[in-house]
DNA sequence: TTGTAGGCGTTATCAT
DNA sequence: ATGATAACGCCTACAA
């Protein structure tokens, strides 16, 4: 059994409210009296009950975040990184994260509900959202602190704080970028359009063509579950139906490793007839068979950054929006012709 | 403010009592009862306070994690992949996972105090052994349950739970696999002593030398820190030390990229006139210049095991050490010559 | 079938 | 400078 402030009460000769105050450290505590019942505590191994504290309307100093379901697949690593990074951000201010996910037979607003209901965390980190997100419409409605990762979709508003990549500009950059190398005919795998950043990342791709007078075709576009099979199939789909196609973004690198693939089997040498691009840097894309072109979102310093803002949300409650487009970084590899 | 047993028993005229036993489904109150209290309950969107609860002494539902600084290097996949897959796996079981780390000036065992002492979990997942571990001394000590991802040293008693992979068998696997094909100076590249594991991974070398009457060599031998990078610098000392050698195993994925990279940059051919395997079948390793040969651990299954396992102790504290040990699958690819 | 009373460990308020 | 008391929200005797 952990020791209580009873039992250094107890010990010490001294009332609860005293040992509470001396640990605590008001300054209403005889020195003496504070040294000798920090002396206890240590001995003890005092530790605060955690329950006990929150009970009294304390602060949780815990950071919740739910991982949905479609990112169940082992490919799909931006859940397990964004988790560890928050993780090690919220250590740095003496914050743990939460981490829950929804049961078999429950919906990710359910867990939403279900820990924010129960006040277990002081705020939370939504991620990658979508349309209409009833996430955010509920921790609005019940006035827990949030902070986004993305935002709303670019026919929307996005009145929360939000720190987001802007995907965009990302994708604009990186067809840009295979438009310079001569290729006209560019196919895209965008991500299911549920995911507001799905529309970004068309937008970010028609821009790029708009710039080059090129005009935009909805039949070079096909949509993939952000892994590596679906961007496999996705290309294979694209390639047998466009033929002409020398170039295909794809928006995930899981996507693009799976369309690197399928063009290989297509019988193109990628790099030298064929350029395939991706988004995200994940670690396989610079050691892949052909190193992948790609767009680098830092994942870790994003974390540092959602930790920072919500921190300020929770103590200072602003009444303007906090709103945060981070420019990511073309990195040019060999799978675009280096 | 979330409603609380006292609202809805205001609003529907019974008493706390009554309301707590209707809600918790006890089957002494009238149906009628109960099914207007819990109309009223849904109505206000009452979730039971978590914090009042376990102060009553019930169970958490959550399960803890440390991550460790040294894990603090974006190549080291390893926590954030054991965090996803714990989250989920905790979720099926209706538990959340409560992922914390070491504050800058804090040390691993600091945050299990604070954490366990708290009484935040009730239990506690534990990865990466290393000698003498003091975690889990800790964990005995105060009587907390948990499971570790792991084991003792080879030399030591794991007088514990444990799953763990059988990286012993994994790395004489890879080892032999190697040696069939006609390497006879084969490297290895080991993680840093301190973790348990490296003992059972260089036992694993050393058997599989034997089984051949190869002599072991200690200066066959390097050491990295699990890193892409140290993996790079430990092959680039043992090819220019060591020019005899025609194979490199690395003890973690990540290494072995590195030394792929040290060795073509030696102006070998890998899969030709040299070979190099990993360990864990990280997702780069299928998708790498060239595909790696390694040993997979399925870090996901290990997850649900774990949990699975963590569970049957908290809830009947058998007196017998559950341990398990896995079978890991070796799989071959070009890097070994195919 | 329902209600009353007490306590989990902590902190805040009000006395002394 | 210190202590008694109440309260946070819930659950579990025990009583009615």
């Amino acid at each position: 059994m952990p020791a209580t402030l009873k039992d250094i009460a107890k010990k010490s000769g001294f009332s609860v409210t005293t040992v509470s105050r001396a640990l605590s450290g008001y300054d209403d505590v005889n020195p003496g009296t504070r040294e000798h019942i920090v002396t206890i505590a240590d001995e003890l191994g005092y530790q605060p009950n955690h329950s006990a504290r929150q009970l009294q309307g304390q602060k949780t100093h815990t950071i919740g975040l739910v991982i949905a379901p479609p990112a169940h697949n082992p490919d799909d690593d931006f859940y397990s990184l964004l988790l560890k990074g928050l993780t090690y951000a919220a250590a740095h201010s003496g914050y743990d994260i939460l981490a829950s996910a929804p049961a078999a037979d429950a919906t990710e607003l359910d867990v939403y509900q279900r820990i924010v209901g129960s006040k277990r965390v002081d705020g939370m980190v939504v991620a990658r959202t979508n349309r209409d997100d009833r996430r955010i419409a509920y921790l609005q409605s019940v006035d827990c602190p949030f902070i986004v990762h993305g935002r709303a979709a670019p026919d929307a508003t996005s009145n929360f704080h939000y720190i987001d990549v802007d995907s965009q500009q990302g994708i604009m950059a990186v067809t840009q970028h295979l438009l310079e190398r001569g290729h006209t005919h560019v196919g895209i795998i965008l991500p299911a359009e549920q995911f507001a950043f799905s529309q970004y990342r068309q937008a970010g791709y028609m821009a790029a063509l708009a710039a080059y007078n090129i005009m935009f075709r909805p039949e070079y576009c096909a949509y993939g579950t952000l892994t590596l099979d679906s961007g496999y199939t996705a290309a294979c789909q694209l390639l047998s139906q466009q033929p002409q196609l020398t170039a295909i973004v794809g928006c995930n690198d899981w996507m693009a490793l799976g369309a690197m693939k399928a063009v290989n089997e297509a019988g193109y040498t990628i790099g030298k007839d064929f350029a395939v691009a991706g988004y995200d840097d994940i670690p396989a894309a610079a050691h892949a068979s052909t190193s992948l072109t790609t767009v680098r979102q830092p994942i870790y310093a994003i974390g540092e950054m959602l930790i920072a803002r919500l921190l300020t949300i929770i103590n200072d409650d602003p009444t303007t929006f906090h709103q945060t487009l981070i420019e990511p970084e073309l990195v040019i590899r060999d799978s675009s012709g280096g």
